[in-house]
DNA sequence: CTAAATGCAAACTATTTGCAACGAT
DNA sequence: ATCGTTGCAAATAGTTTGCATTTAG
């Protein structure tokens, strides 16, 4: 049987959701009848350390667990819903203007979904 | 005597640190001895929804509390200190690649600190 | 007099921890 | 037999809420 940590890597890098914490505990649940959600909070938090996934930290919601490779966040202003975005990488132009080595950045982009236009809200 | 948005919201603009709400209270309690927590965090909340702070959300820390000009934040990637940057805004050059209407963005810059640097850390 | 602002304690949520039990080498 | 992994319950941290009280207009 594969270790829960393998297990959750795989769900994260197969979903282009950004799952919660609980969200994977119940798919865990789902297959394999027995994980604690601890476990599950354990073992993201050793993914992240080991820089295998990445924490996706939002606004009123429990932090979304997502996968490692490059790429933005479209966030809703209204109701903070997640998508990803592929932009150029702008590491180097960011670099260009500061004196200091960078190792990365984090985008994240405000709009209104679609969802939410459609109630009217700008 | 102000009401504490007011002062809560003047503390913030005057500073040029990233306050948690207990930095707040205690810089309230200071000067005028008797609040309470939940009342920063009710007057945070409500300056939040008014648009007239901006909350800072870091990993692994209290929630921060910033004035809402517009600026990016440099986020130390062993240590999590944050400190501002002013960079040009890539508002146009972002709405440019996108097909919908942005309204902002989010921009954290990850680096190594001098005291982490110092340390040995990269 | 009424509505908004405050204080306090209790509630709540997300996450982490301690520790005993388990399972694979 | 040992060491990392898991489950469970309890602890923790940060924040929010309910409600009675105070304050301001």
């Amino acid at each position: 049987m594969p270790k829960y940590a393998d297990l959750i890597l795989t769900i994260i890098n197969q979903s282009n959701l950004h799952l919660t914490a609980e969200d994977i505990y119940l798919q865990l649940k789902a297959q394999n009848s027995k994980v604690a959600l601890a476990t599950v909070y354990n073992n993201l938090k050793s993914l992240c350390e080991e820089k295998k996934i990445t924490k996706l930290i939002l606004p009123d919601q429990p932090d979304r667990y997502d996968r490692i490779a490059r790429h933005d966040h479209l966030i809703c202003r209204h109701c903070n819903a997640v998508s990803d975005l592929f932009l150029d990488d702008i590491s180097d132009q960011l670099q260009a203007q500061l004196p200091i080595q960078i190792s990365g950045y984090d985008l994240k982009i405000h709009y209104t979904c679609p969802k939410c236009s459609s109630k009217g809200l700008r």
